[in-house]
DNA sequence: CAGATGATGTTCT
DNA sequence: GAACATCATCTGC
């Protein structure tokens, strides 16, 4: 790539996130999120994804639809952000067929383009945190930096100020790593969290 | 490095 | 009230 423009690529497409969240989890692995508005533009790669599926005691969805996870059961591509123990906002991606209650969480990023804006959303001390690997380690930290917010809740994420676009083309080949989830109680051992291999953007604990 | 803890809003019992 | 798909900051190795 002479230079890779992550807000002119072309999104990804509605068939894209039409399987399981298990596979589109491991697809979106090295795929691009973008999000411009007034502030900006924010970019970076995904280098870590977990999967929620409709019959996983561990996905908000299991329950069946509420007020809370009802972008879950829309159209795959369908964004869904939640708050996280009142602090965070949580950013995924709901999968497969409308009335199927799944969702990819994005939890970690390696920034791309808009890092300054990053920091500031941040608030880091200025000297320390220009540290890239900060910025988007981790589903709290990736909002924050990413300005996402429930404002996006329920839009598609194909269209709109933020969008998920294929990565750059000539990006060397992805190797992941599989698993257990980070921060959950049920099924503590379904290995569905995909991390780009001996990458330093991706939350701890680092998988090996 | 591991482990504990407080901050905080929303959902569910 | 309790639980929670988290993070920063603290302690003690």
């Amino acid at each position: 790539m002479a230079t890779f423009t992550p807000h002119e690529q072309a999104p990804l497409s509605p068939k894209f996130f039409a399987s399981s969240a298990p596979e589109v989890a491991r697809a979106l692995v090295g795929q691009v999120l973008v999000h411009e508005n007034v502030e900006g533009v924010t970019a970076g790669i995904i280098v870590e994804t977990e999967a929620y599926d409709a019959n996983d005691p561990a996905s908000h969805a299991f329950v069946g639809r509420t007020p809370r996870n009802a972008p879950m059961f829309d159209i795959g591509g369908t964004c869904y952000v939640y708050r996280s123990y009142g602090i965070h906002w949580c950013v995924n991606v709901a999968t497969g067929a409308r009335d199927y209650g799944a969702a990819v969480l994005l939890r970690a990023l390696r920034p791309l383009a808009g890092l300054a804006l990053m920091a500031q959303r941040r608030r880091c001390d200025p000297a320390a945190k220009l540290d890239p690997v900060h910025l988007c380690s981790g589903p709290g930290k990736l909002t924050q930096s990413m300005g996402i917010t429930s404002e996006h809740n329920h839009t598609l994420l194909w269209e709109g100020p933020l969008r998920l676009v294929q990565g750059p083309p000539d990006a060397p080949p992805v190797r992941l790593v599989a698993a257990p989830r980070i921060g959950i109680s049920q099924a503590k051992d379904v290995p569905w969290r995909f991390c780009l291999a001996d990458s330093e953007f991706v939350s701890r604990p680092r998988p090996r």
